[in-house]
DNA sequence: CTCTTTGCAAAAGTTTTGCACGCTC
DNA sequence: GAGCGTGCAAAACTTTTGCAAAGAG
């Protein structure tokens, strides 16, 4: 294992909210400065394919990266900080199995992130972007 | 109402899948030559901040553009032919209520997004991408 | 006639590619 | 030592900005 994949993924796993490939760049270069940014997108490609780390999807910027979900996990997200929690929501299969019924559709994939503000950014009396 | 944004809304009304901005110039100057892709972009960022247009996000292509839903409606989107459906899916209530007690996240917004096949990509055979 | 929208050109970002070097195993 | 992973430079895209001209009401 190669010390740019450590750095990355070490990165990832100790953030506790998404990163983007230019904030992995410039953290990963505080420890290992040789760090290249096109390092930074093919390991997150590789990582992304791995099933290890997923994306985080808002309005604007889709270009943030996580920790991937593990089995019925969703993705928490506030608004405010930025802060990502996972939660378990695995009852969803009724929903997806009456609108198969309904739209002739076999569902094979879904996907729900949720919005909020965290009770850290609530005390601070921040309001969401 | 100018000519760039009839064109622009039609084209959006008339699709059964999202467009993107670069679809939406090509297919506008078809019958309406003299459209600018910054006008494209231009529309589509009013017409979203209007919430009549929202953004459909796949894994890659998180810049096509789709009638936006109402209410309590989500999309269903075919991952063969493209084509979107939007369904409605009430229940997640509890499903939020749940997850704000055990997150401490005040829960403010929530985004589903359901992935298949239509029925005629299966009739055809095709498989997902 | 006034104000908004448009189109072009260019700038600013972001992501991908090509290639030689260096590091794992 | 073989082969994959890396870093740099540059290319390829995508999206945004500035500005003068055209269009809508």
């Amino acid at each position: 294992m190669s010390r740019p994949l450590q750095v990355i993924v070490q990165l990832l796993a100790g953030s506790c909210r998404a990163l983007d490939p230019l904030e992995l760049y410039e953290l990963g270069r505080q420890c290992y400065p040789r760090l290249g940014l096109v390092t930074v997108y093919r390991t997150l490609e590789k990582l992304e394919a791995l099933g290890l780390v997923q994306r985080v999807h808002l309005d604007s910027h889709c270009n943030r990266y996580l920790r991937a979900a593990q089995g019925h996990e969703h993705v928490l997200i506030c608004t405010s900080c930025g802060r990502t929690v996972f939660f378990k929501g695995d009852d969803l299969s009724s929903l997806m199995n009456a609108t198969a019924r309904q739209s002739g559709f076999a569902i094979h994939d879904h996907w729900l992130q949720l919005f909020g503000i965290c009770s850290e950014c609530d005390t601070e009396g921040n309001s969401p972007e």
